[in-house]
RNA sequence: GCGCCCGUAGCUCAGCUGGAUAGAGCAACUGACUUCUAAUCAGUAGGUCGCAGGUUCGAAUCCUGCCGGGCGCACCA
């Protein structure tokens, strides 16, 4: 049940009856009309803004149709009282019954409170991480992992048939690179001092243990051979190993993905050649001589004949080859392969997370969907800026040449994956984002993730207690979810219950604009409420939760502290992260 | 030189797809602890929403042009 959707089909509904009796021309476009908390809350419950969009369609004064329409909704049963403001805003308070029997609703629902049917079990890819298998995450990787995980998670809830891909670069030049680091590793396991690694070889000590592994797999069997011969074997254990040892670090950040898609299986399977003649089919390739980048000429630049899509038809900047000057396919044409695969697998809908270093792809790769997809399909980008990783307001150095750079292993392994996940989620993704590592631990109400946690904890902590002090309540969610909350009438009160209605609707907003962050500062908003109102039983003995003399009361205040508590709980499911129960 | 992203209180950031007098936290100041865990709460103060135009009933939000910061810019993946 959502108050707002609820209301605002009831204020549509008025509409189009307004239109049957005249009072409006008919066929007025209806879809601006919306239903929304004001931002101040002393203008009410609900505020409308249908008089405003439709004044000038209907040509009347908004403040004339405002009348009217007040008018109207004046007579429905939920609504207490209306009243015109502004430039044309209907304001509506509702009767506080409605409000209150919404309690009932959250705790017969549960964790599911809030989910809705809006994306009508439509298909979405959700591809994420898709880090090369070159070596262990980074926080930056962690970034998107959780990005893209909350907002599958998200899509999930609102509706969407979600699966969630990660794309396996194991095609291009870098894995031949993995391979021959790895071969290093593996001479240095038989016994073979190789010094330093040479440049062009990732040096990172995970490949010692891949080392050992290929030996203990094969024995020396590879020793002394052509390269030409251990490579492909090597490269394919180099590959599965890193694979695995990044679904470690995924599975450490509690990230579990459906599906794990290979490029080199893509390619060998003849994709980029199909998606080549599908695009020569339909006159969407030409060869041509792209211009040099303007102000920044390489020095080695020379004019080159390549196949070109005709990525500037779809709103590109440049046309962009699809093969090399040697007859390869270029990355993008794999890419293009991939995504046509997508498509014919079913998915209309496909949002892509990606690091700050590809935004400058985000064009290409957009206008490669429409084009492959005949316009059909559409490609929602997802780029995820920086994270400075920082250690009480000192930057730690992330060097990846040294090979001592910090892994998000680290980082997990110092302050708990569900810091790491609230932490990422706290920033829309594209700003960038400070991590400090200090920080992130503080007690505080400066830190989100302390806050909310405090919430929850503080709410079973008070149903604990109510047990103890009062011992005939019956405090199951069962029990409670029957009970007349009508008993509460405080301030306070009333607003934390408006606020828990708002999860539902806060999640369709989410879902729709792909901002899983929003989330996190609802959260925060809803833990301020609840320790607010448990503060005034301070300064006002008679607005404790627990009331030892007055149980019926206590009884119904209970009931929505569990409701407070299962909204956090199903925000940090969402999240991924697990509700604490008590603070230590 | 081009493209994308960011610019909101001293600091860190929200701002619900164009709504009302732009909101939080931190820091500053005032107040509340033999507690239903004060790890919290209530209040005060703090703003030319980078700048200049434009679109309209209405702009932090959309458009154009500047300024400042980040990222990326031929066959690499």
């Amino acid at each position: 049940m959502n108050v707002f959707k609820d209301l605002r089909n009831k204020i549509v509904a008025q509409l189009e009856e307004m239109a049957v009796s005249g009072e409006i021309p008919s066929g007025l476009d209806f879809s601006r009309v919306s239903a929304e908390p004001p931002r101040d809350s002393s203008h009410g419950d609900i505020s409308t803004n249908a008089a405003m969009v439709l004044a000038k369609p209907a040509a009347m004064k908004p403040r004339d149709l405002a009348a009217l329409l007040a008018a109207r909704l004046e007579n429905l049963d939920v609504v207490n009282s209306v009243e015109i403001a502004g430039p044309g805003f209907i304001n509506l308070r509702l009767e506080e019954k409605l409000w209150l029997e919404q309690i009932g609703t959250i705790l017969k629902s549960g964790l599911a409170y809030g989910n809705s049917d809006m994306g009508q079990g439509e298909k979405v890819n959700v591809e994420y991480v898709s880090a090369n298998p070159t070596g262990p995450l980074t926080v930056g990787h962690a970034r998107g992992a959780i990005v893209g995980d909350a907002l599958a998670s998200l899509l999930a809830k609102v509706g969407y048939n979600v699966c969630r891909e990660y794309y396996i670069n194991d095609a291009g030049n870098q894995v031949n690179v993995l391979a021959g680091s790895a071969y290093l590793r593996y001479r240095e396991a038989l016994g073979e001092d190789i010094g330093e690694i040479p440049a062009g070889f990732y040096p990172g000590e995970y490949l010692i243990d891949v080392g050992k592994a290929l030996v203990a797999r094969d024995g020396d069997k590879w020793l002394g051979k052509e390269e030409s011969v251990w490579l492909p074997e090597v490269r394919k254990f180099a590959i599965a190993e890193l694979i695995d040892l990044i679904k470690r670090d995924l599975a450490a950040l509690g990230v579990v993905m459906d599906l794990y898609s290979s490029e080199r299986e893509l390619v060998e399977a003849g994709g980029v050649e199909e998606v080549a003649k599908f695009l020569k089919e339909h006159n969407l390739v030409y060869t041509g001589v792209l211009e040099p980048p303007k102000g920044k000429t390489p020095d080695d630049w020379e004019p080159r004949p390549q196949t070109l899509f005709r990525s500037t038809d779809f709103g590109d900047d440049v046309d962009r080859p699809i093969q090399k000057s040697d007859g390869s396919w270029t990355y993008f044409a794999g890419d293009m392969a991939y995504h046509l695969d997508k498509y014919r697998r079913g998915f209309k809908n496909m949002i892509n997370v990606w690091g700050a270093d590809h935004g400058g792809y985000i064009k290409r790769m957009q206008a490669a969907v429409t084009a492959l997809t005949e316009g059909q399909g559409s490609l929602d980008v997802k780029v995820c800026q920086l994270v400075n990783l920082l250690r009480d307001g000192e930057m730690v150095r992330m060097s990846k040449r040294s090979g001592n750079f910090v892994t998000l292993r680290d980082v997990i392994d110092e302050v708990g994956k569900d810091v790491v996940r609230f932490i990422m989620l706290t920033r829309k993704n594209d700003a960038s984002l400070d991590f400090d590592l200090v920080k992130v631990l503080e007690q505080s109400r400066d830190n989100p993730v302390f806050y909310v946690q405090y919430a929850h904890a503080r709410a079973c902590s008070v149903l604990k207690n109510a047990k103890l002090e009062i011992p005939t309540l019956d405090l199951t969610q069962e029990k409670l979810s029957g009970i007349d909350c009508s008993l509460l009438n405080s301030d306070g009160e009333l607003a934390l219950v408006r606020k828990l209605c708002e999860w539902p609707r806060l999640l369709e907003s989410a879902g729709e604009a792909h901002e899983p962050h929003r989330i996190a500062f609802y959260l925060y908003e809803l833990a301020g409420e609840l320790h607010g109102l448990w503060t005034k039983g301070k300064d006002d003995a008679s607005l404790r939760f627990i009331l030892v003399d007055n149980p019926a009361l206590t009884e119904a205040r209970m009931a929505l502290v569990k409701a407070t508590s299962l909204v956090i709980a199903s925000g940090l499911d969402v999240f991924g992260i697990e509700p604490v129960e008590e603070m230590r």
